[in-house]
DNA sequence: GAACCAAAGATCGTATATGATTTGTTATAC
DNA sequence: GTATAACAAATCATATACGATCTTTGGTTC
C-alpha cells in the first residue's frame, strides 16, 4: 500500500514471500513454526499456488525447511548448523572486511565508530532489541563498499539462518555483546592504519570466531529452551 | 529408470528440475538459451506447474535467470560475475582445504596424488572433457572430509554457477591446465607435510587467484564467442 | 495396558483452465 | 521508407479442482 514508486502489480508471490518473510524476521513465526500453505493461501486471499512458490524461495534462501507431502516450517539450526554457520561467516565476513577496507573512507568509519558506540550505550541500558538492530547496521557500513556481490550476497544468506536463534536471549550475552563493541573499535582502527589486507581478514575472522566460542560456553551454562512448536 | 533403490516416486518437479540441470550442464542448453515453461511441460509431459517450480530453483542456485512475464534462460555469466565467483571461490576452497586437512589419509592423498597423474597425462593427449572431469574428482577428494557441510554446500554452488563457461576451451589453456597440475601437487604436499592451517588455506587460494589470473591473460588474447541466442 | 491395524482427516502435488502481460506483426499515415 | 498504432500470437501468472500421500485417531487384539 505504502509503496512510493514500487512495481506497477506485485505479483502474488512477491506479496506472499515478503508477507512470510517479515513475519519470521519479526519473531511471529518462530523457529519450528508449521507454514500450512491452503491456511497463508486463505490469510491472503491467494491460491496455494504463489504460496507455495514464496515457501520454496524461502526454503533456499535457508529461512524455510520444507519436507515433501510433509509441509514446510520455520528453521530450527541444530548446534551442528548453527556451528557450521558460524564458521563459514567468520570466513566470509573476513574476507568481505578484508575486500572492503580500501574503500572505507574516513565517514565511513566515523559513522561506524557512532553506531558502535551507541551499542556500548545499549549495553548499559539493556536494550538487546536495539543493540542486534545496530550490530546489523554496523556490518553493513562496514561491507556496504566490498567489490564482490557474490560474497555479500552469501554473508546475508548466512544471517538469514542465523536469525533462526535471533531471540535476543544470546546475542546479547553481556560478557559476548562487550566484546563485540570493543573488537569492533578494533577492527576500525585497523582498517584506518592501514594494515595489510591479511591482517585485517584474520581479525574479523577471529572476532566471528570468539563470538562462536562465546556461544559454546553460553550453551554450556544455560539449557536453550525448545522453540514452540504450534 | 535406471534408479537403483531411490525414491519411491520423484515429484515431477524434481523430475523437471534434474532434467533441465542435466541438459544444462551438458552444453546442450546453452547460456542464454531460452526456457520456455509450456514446451519442457510438454517435452516431459507433466504441467506447467512442477517445470515452473524447477525453474525457480535453479534460478536460486544460479543456473538460470528468470524475469517477470518475460520467462527464463540458461544464466549468462558476465566478466564481473566471472571474477567475484571466483573470487569467492578461492576464499571458500580455501577454507574448506584447511578445514579438510586434519582428515585427510594417506590414503586419500595416493588417490589425490593418481588423479592428478592422470590430469597430467591428459594435458600430453589433449583431452579436455577428461580433464574438466578429473579436476572436479580431485577437487572431490580434497574436500569430501570437510566437516563443514554449509561451506561445502557454497562451494558446490560456485562450482555450479562457473559451469556455465564449462565450454572446455579455457579450463583446458595448456598454460593453466599445467600450473594447476603442479600446484595440486603443492598443496597435497603440504597436507601431507602437516603444515600450519592457515599456510594450507593461503597455498589453495593463492592457487584459485591464479586460475582467475590466468583468465584474465586468456581473456585479453582470445576474443570469446558471444553465446547463442535461439 | 501396549501394540497393531484401519479408516478418516489434513495437507500436499499436479493437471487443467483462464486472465494478464509481453512480444511480434501488420496496416496505415506521413 | 519510416514511424506509429492497432491487432494477433505467444507466454507467463494464478485460480480451481482433484488425486496422492502422510498423519492421526479410534478401535481391536493379545
Amino acid at each position: 500500500m505504502s509503496d512510493l514508486v514500487g512495481t506497477a502489480t506485485r505479483s502474488k508471490s512477491e506479496l506472499a514471500y515478503s508477507w512470510i518473510r517479515s513475519r519470521i524476521e519479526e519473531g511471529i513465526f518462530v523457529p519450528g513454526y508449521r507454514l500450512v500453505l491452503g491456511a497463508i493461501a486463505k490469510e491472503l486471499h491467494v491460491s496455494v499456488v504463489p504460496v507455495r512458490e514464496a515457501i520454496r524461495r524461502l526454503e533456499a534462501e535457508g529461512l524455510v525447511t520444507f519436507e515433501r507431502n510433509v509441509g514446510a516450517q520455520v528453521a530450527m539450526l541444530n548446534e551442528t548448523g548453527y556451528v557450521t554457520t558460524m564458521q563459514t561467516l567468520s570466513i566470509l565476513e573476513g574476507a568481505a572486511t578484508m575486500l572492503s577496507a580500501p574503500f572505507i573512507d574516513a565517514n565511513a568509519i566515523a559513522a561506524a565508530r557512532a553506531v558502535n558506540a551507541e551499542m556500548a550505550d545499549c549495553l548499559d541500558h539493556f536494550d538487546p532489541h536495539r543493540f542486534t538492530e545496530l550490530n546489523r547496521e554496523f556490518h553493513s557500513i562496514l561491507f556496504e563498499q566490498c567489490p564482490n556481490d557474490n560474497l555479500l550476497d552469501l554473508v546475508h544468506r548466512g544471517w538469514n539462518s542465523l536469525n533462526m536463534l535471533r531471540d535476543s536471549t544470546f546475542s546479547f550475552v553481556p560478557g559476548r555483546a562487550h566484546q563485540s563493541v570493543v573488537e569492533h573499535d578494533g577492527i576500525l582502527a585497523l582498517i584506518e592504519s592501514g594494515a595489510p589486507s591479511l591482517e585485517i581478514e584474520l581479525a574479523a575472522r577471529a572476532h566471528r570466531t570468539r563470538t562462536l566460542d562465546a556461544f559454546h560456553e553460553y550453551q554450556a551454562s544455560h539449557k536453550r529452551p525448545s522453540p514452540v512448536q504450534p
